[in-house]
DNA sequence: GGTTTGTCATGACTGCTGCTCATGTTTTGG
DNA sequence: CCAAAACATGAGCAGCAGTCATGACAAACC
């Protein structure tokens, strides 16, 4: 008769209200769907009632089911402050948190991350580190920044690299562009094109370093600084980009442009956090990753957590 | 890296809290120390800071101990109180608890308990029923009761019994009285004494079923209703008397009166709850008998919890 | 001071249970 | 109406939370 339920159950069940359905649930929480479902089975077992209205989508909070939602959206940030302070008591609650960033879209979410970071952890200096660097990774070296964005973790000693998300490229077209027909674009495609892309190293560049360069396929180019910009360039036609398909949803919306994947398997991308190796173990660290993590999520669609 | 928290552990830490050490804290808990120290010593592990200082009793928390505490202080009652939300979903708030006692001395720990109960349950219609009853389990079938307190659980058919805990008898005497000298109290010691009890049938008097009859010891009576009126008897050497420890805590302490152990092995008692059988799950029974347990636990000396 | 008593720590072992895997059933959406 | 997606279910397994037995240590007690 005693209490069957655990944290466990509360994440779940906060997981599942979260992600709509229990499959995306599961993966969220690194678990299988069939976890789950045995899991909510026990509780409704234990407590005599059903806790979803199964049957619908999206699935349908019971009375009863609310109420352990309600308890869980109460109870769980209580855990982690808790767990926070702890972590500020070990290691003291001053440190820096030095951003260093390579991608220019991650402005994006990277603003409501530092958002939710500063009130978690007030006494941290928390920074973007300026101007745009060829070698982020280097500055954690000089010790000018304490975390680095970078999309391909090369293996390098001394650094550590904590997985954020993994995402689909999409290439971007006028609307009545010819290739908007195809169901993708191929390397071959980008041939007789412009290229807008930010004025960046080229193996920086997901698509020349993956695609086009593996195919031989040389464009012609023309960068900017600002996302908008090569929205705007491309719209008028002036030449075709890439970018993260999170990053652009909201043009695609409105239909401003249109999108298509890259190749006929779409062109993969991923983010990670590089810091020091010896200080991949800090709480504030760590909790930066994982806010980034919850923000990105919650807001960017089409991105799968990795790691 | 995850938290491995659960509220097994927050659980742990309040009942060592309240307990003191880890010994009486396993009992509480209906586990063994050994499965406490290990669960700190994981718990310790991986937020690599101690929770208690050891070497000391009573044991004393860390700051890292003391917020987890703080945290189990803050979130175990929103746990328990949205448990008994959900019941009260699943079974209806209303309902009736007539509560029929037949031991005097039980007052003292029943109206802090109904007290709690009140708070929790303010919907169900809480009641004494009134006057004494040789046998209140009948009560429970002539439906005007729904709960009884009695000592001797004697299996019948359509009742369930709750244990609430046991305890020892202890023998009063006058603190002057020749008999205050003996370790113990044997039956015959009673044969010259006049005893003093409680208006009841000789049946629901534990010193005269268990030790004086068998005995063959069939001393003097005087009864009184009052519990205060006994001690007073017994100061004044009118008689000796045998009650609860529990409920005589108080006079031993200003040396009002002196107190023997029953027979060499001590005279042990103990109080169940009785209900019927198919109301055995109702929640609101089931959270008054977990009150009773809690409230005595924390209040009366020298008690044991059982079942 | 040595013995006793009460308490916590530790290591070996074990049974439970919470998970995965494989598969069946139901629902959804084109 | 069919294919695809989502959920349910049962079997099997591994990890771990617990017990048991014992050791280490401190305080209490002649």
């Amino acid at each position: 008769m005693q209490s069957l339920l655990e944290l466990r159950h509360l994440k779940t069940l906060a997981a599942i209200r979260d992600a709509g359905n229990l499959t995306r649930a599961a993966e969220r929480l690194f678990l299988t769907q069939s976890a789950l479902s045995h899991q909510l089975r026990l509780l409704e077992e234990h407590y005599g009632l059903p806790l979803f209205a199964r049957k619908t989508a999206p699935l349908k909070l019971t009375p009863a089911g609310d109420k352990l939602v309600q308890l869980a959206d109460l109870v769980l940030p209580q855990i982690a402050n808790a767990e926070r302070d702890i972590a500020k008591l070990r290691e003291g609650e001053a440190g820096s948190l030095r951003i260093a960033v390579e991608c220019h879209t991650c402005f994006d979410w990277l603003m409501p991350a530092m958002d939710t970071f500063r009130e978690r952890w007030p006494e941290v200096e928390l920074d973007i580190v300026s101007g745009f660097h060829a070698d982020p990774v280097q500055l954690l070296f000089e010790d000018r920044a304490d975390l680095a964005i970078v999309s391909v973790p090369e293996a390098e000693s001394g650094i550590a690299h904590l997985p954020l998300f993994a995402y689909d490229m999409v290439g971007l077209l006028a609307r009545d562009h010819p290739l908007a027909t195809k169901p993708f674009l191929a390397a071959e495609d980008f041939a007789g094109e412009t290229l807008i892309t930010y004025p960046v190293p080229d193996e920086m560049l997901d698509l020349i370093r993956q695609v086009l360069k593996p195919a031989g396929v040389n464009p012609k180019r023309r960068t900017t600084e600002l996302t908008v910009a090569i929205l705007q360039l491309v719209a008028s036609r002036r030449g075709i980009a890439a970018l993260p398909g999170w990053s652009v949803q909201h043009y695609l919306e409105r239909d401003y442009v249109a999108a298509r994947p890259i190749t006929a398997n779409g062109l993969r991308a991923e983010l990670n956090a590089a810091v020091l190796d010896d200080r991949a173990h800090t709480a504030y660290l760590q909790d930066f990753v994982a806010i980034v993590r919850e923000v990105c999520v919650a807001e960017l669609p089409g991105i799968q957590l990795i790691g």
